[in-house]
RNA sequence: GCGCCCGUAGCUCAGAUGGACAGAGCAUCACGCUCCGGACGUGAAGGCCGUAGGUUCGAGUCCUAUCGGGCGCGCCA
């Protein structure tokens, strides 16, 4: 969505990369920018062989032809007066790519500057003035969070945070499926077989029993199917038994989601009910078959979609309205999405972090608000199922893994785990520490890969407490702390209120490989939030933070700190440390994972 | 039957918009604390990127077939 998009840049390797560009020679010129692989020592590179072919010469002779003719640009006057704090260094070719090679003193010493002016802000953007509109979690009452729900809950959340940290204005809504047949189905039920105080103490795993139970006996007396119909046309009329019962399977619910989802950290902007969308959906699907967008088919109403490879074909519609007049989720859904467009006002982006199986629903939905006026703006953010090693999860069936039971599961191996390694931490303190380390590590097992993937449910790889893993990234975090609280109250007092002047010195100390590649993991974290926001890939994110962490774990076994040779190279190293902490810290919040102070 | 998604090291995964030798973690083997916490670091081994064609100066990435797995396909949500 930012692509093409002009701003001013904030940070200094987007600075470099709009110098690099924006020289007079590369104007015109068919010449791609693109990062510089690692080990190069350059910060971008434009292949040339493209342009090479073109001009009809050899990539590797036309890079060190454009080499050459930069070299003199970039010495020129004109580019000097155009930039003068020229970050470029110089340009050279290599097997036909033209490598750009930052000024390193400079450009250390500006994410130096960029995490001393920003401090808790550094990786953050100014307001685009955009709105977005991230639903997610929304599950369906009456079904407990199994860990299907886990994946929108966390994905959506972590979207949310980076979101914001990327500039815009996001409003997060958590959908509760309040309405529909199986409504009905509950409702009979209840009737049936009910308890009113297990409905009071525990509702959601009673609702679970009543749905798992229905299922069971209409499979012997399919006529139960009617029952929960009429039941549900009840509620839908009014009935006020049914009315108020349903209210308070909804309360109850609501409630208890609230509670699971806030051990994630996660608290909803708003809390939305399908139920409140019947009218509108109602009123929505006149003006629609007004307006000639929706029609009757077969006794149903229908938004008919044409296929996109032949005329006069048709696909699956959007089914808006059933031959009983009643509504249909994708008609609340649309009204819902219409609301939104409306209270938010203007919207840029409506996102839904919803599970694959309902590509084709959203793909409908998109269509659907296009033919009324609003192209482009649903984007469904869809992610792989979890299914278990015992086959797919089916509440039916019971074979599902509660989210509650898995986050009590990774807090009491991460307790296990702090027993051993930290043997003297008190009980209270270790209780905290497990609850921030079980969750994070079940958190970033989700999120450090591709949200697109399927996932087998595996408490081991769920759990995973070392290598690419929450732990992993908490444990560098923890070590900086450890050393910042050590370290001379002179020292950290130079560091809370630095001088400009302290850069210049700072950046001479550092010299280390350790150190430099640390530092450039660092300036790469804005980078990383840009990304993540526009693939809308909180898995960037996370792969950025482990390179930070393996980059601090590499310095920090190589490099003494507080035990350095002089006292500006221990105070270079702090900045470093300190600067490495706040990042991890910020990151992993924007993933939605906590730090403890020690581990 | 049609449509969408996935297939990269023994296992779990990065490699978006085609580009410089395909990278991590786990597991395996070998190393490393007189020094800020070893939930760590260093090294080794491990790959015809499912298969076959094609486009391109260049393909893990794009196209076409094909195999394997997942999901979906009008009155559920």
């Amino acid at each position: 969505m930012n692509q093409g998009m002009i701003e001013s840049p904030r940070y200094i390797l987007d600075e470099i990369r709009m110098e690099a560009e924006s020289l007079p020679c590369t104007r015109g010129l068919p010449l791609k920018i693109q990062s510089a692989p690692k080990g190069s020592g350059a910060v971008y590179a434009f292949p040339c062989f493209q342009y090479a072919k073109s001009i009809g010469k050899s990539p590797i002779e036309t890079a060190e032809e454009l080499a050459k003719e930069f070299n003199e640009k970039l010495n020129s006057d004109l580019h000097k007066k155009e930039f003068p704090h020229s970050l470029i260094d110089r340009f050279e070719a290599l097997k036909g790519y033209l490598n750009v090679f930052a000024k390193e003193k400079a450009l250390l010493a500006r994410i130096l500057n960029d995490l001393k002016d920003y401090g808790d802000e550094y990786g953050s953007y100014p307001d685009t003035h955009q709105t977005i509109v991230v639903d997610y979690c929304s599950p369906n009452i009456a079904k407990p969070l199994s860990v299907g729900h886990l994946r929108s809950t966390i994905i959506g959340q972590a979207l949310i945070n980076i979101l914001r940290a990327r500039g815009y204005r996001v409003e997060g809504i958590n959908f509760m499926g309040d309405w529909g047949t199986q409504f009905g189905k509950l409702l009979y039920a209840f009737e049936q077989w009910g308890n009113e105080k297990k409905l009071a103490e525990e509702p959601i795993r009673h609702l679970l029993e009543l749905y798992v139970r229905f299922h069971k006996e209409a499979k012997e007396n399919p006529a139960l199917e009617d029952d929960a119909r009429a039941a549900f046309k009840r509620l839908q009329q009014g009935g006020e038994k049914e009315r108020a019962l349903w209210q308070r399977f909804r309360e109850s619910s609501l409630e208890a989601f609230e509670k699971t989802v806030a051990r994630l950290g996660v608290k909803f902007d708003h809390n939305w009910f399908e139920s409140e969308f019947e009218e509108r959906a109602h009123d929505l699907i006149e003006e629609l078959l007004a307006k000639g967008v929706a029609e009757e088919s077969k006794g149903a109403v229908i938004i008919p979609i044409p296929s996109p490879l032949e005329a006069g074909v048709w696909e699956t519609p959007l089914l808006l309205r059933k031959s009983d007049g009643t509504t249909l989720y994708s008609a609340r859904d649309l009204a819902s999405a219409l609301a939104r467009i409306e209270d938010f006002e203007p919207v840029e982006k409506l996102i839904y972090v919803v599970g694959s199986e309902q590509a084709l629903h959203f793909a409908n939905l998109a269509k659907a608000l296009e033919r009324i006026g609003y192209p482009d703006i649903l984007e469904h953010v869809r992610f792989g199922m979890v299914s278990l090693p015992t086959g797919k999860i089916s509440t039916r069936e019971g074979r599902v893994v509660y989210l509650d039971d898995l986050l009590d599961e990774a807090k009491k191996r991460a307790e296990d785990i702090i027993k051993e390694k930290n043997p003297d931490m008190p009980e209270d303190a270790r209780a905290e520490v497990a609850k921030k380390v079980g969750i994070g590590a079940v958190i970033y097992a989700d999120l450090s890969q591709d949200r697109i993937k399927d996932i087998t449910f595996d408490w081991q790889k769920m759990l995973a407490f070392d290598g690419n893993s929450a732990p992993y990234l908490q444990y560098a975090a923890v070590r900086c702390a450890k050393i910042l609280v050590k370290a001379e109250p002179g020292d950290r007092k130079r560091l809370e209120k630095p001088k400009d002047a302290d850069i210049p010195r700072m950046v001479a100390e550092i010299e280390e490989p350790e150190s430099i590649e640390l530092l450039m993991a660092l300036g790469r974290f804005p980078q990383a939030i840009t990304e993540a926001a526009q693939r809308y890939a909180p898995h960037v994110l996370a792969s950025c933070l482990y390179d930070l962490a393996a980059a601090l774990s590499r310095f920090y076994t190589e490099v003494p700190v507080l035990k350095a040779e002089t006292d500006a190279a221990r105070l270079a190293r702090l900045a470093l440390v300190r600067a490495t902490s706040r990042v991890l810290r910020k990151g992993l919040a924007l993933l939605g994972i906590e730090t403890p102070e020690e581990m």
